[in-house]
DNA sequence: TAGACATATTCCAATATCTAGATATATAAC
DNA sequence: GTTATATATCTAGATATTGGAATATGTCTA
């Protein structure tokens, strides 16, 4: 209890949130989950510049989330390690609980109102 | 597979994220990891200007991360849901994975150039 | 070899957001 | 009136996001 964190661990929590916390790099990761895409997918997909998308896989890609692969003259990008996916389900579950919570209140409003 | 995720659910994954994308929230989310704590405890154990302090307490509150509860003058803070620990360790092994990949690269040459 | 293509990178400009501190005010409890 | 806290305003600096344009690199192809 109370162990002293360690500066170093907090700088990367921070790194990694920080990565996470744009949707266009959501989107990509969401892209991803499916497997391996090349840049020249990425780009329509996203719907932005090819310098703000490539910008972004560099973002993900230097944060360690995405993993990359050139064959000839394409290159593909892809999760680098699924466990991404279970930080994804936490923060849901975390979102998920907080709607719950508030559907319990307007129903206990309701009960109160109506009943 | 492919399910395309809803708009709704990347916005919340986005505002969870940003909330823990800065090192003063993390270190106040860790403070209140053994319990609920005063902002008179959290102002000084943080280091920061009172209305510093309060701002990102508001930021974690808003964001479903804090709960708080009034005791006369005093205002008690604490993890609304202790799955944000699991968020925590998911990105600690993330990043820790990350680093066991960077020490075997780093063995693998050491015994390339000792023999 | 010349040229087309895919991508990364860099520079620039515009805009937006973040962070913090300082200060002041509002509220409610003591 | 003092204390604890939230909130608002203002300032200032830092960082982020995007797009555009240009450039560099490397690969494939005619």
């Amino acid at each position: 209890m109370g162990d002293k964190i360690s500066r170093g661990l907090l700088r990367s929590r921070e790194r990694t949130f920080k990565a996470l916390s744009d949707g266009t790099r959501l989107e990509i990761i969401e892209y991803l989950k499916d497997g391996e895409r090349c840049v020249c997918e990425i780009i329509p997909h996203i719907g932005k510049a090819q310098s703000t998308t490539s910008k972004n896989l560099g973002i993900l890609f230097r944060a360690g989330i995405l993993d990359k692969r050139e064959d000839g003259k394409k290159t593909f990008y892809r999760i680098k390690n699924p466990e991404i996916f279970r930080l994804m389900k936490d923060a849901d579950s975390l979102n998920l609980k907080d709607l719950a919570s508030v559907s319990e209140t307007v129903d206990a409003l309701r009960r109160a109102i109506e009943g």
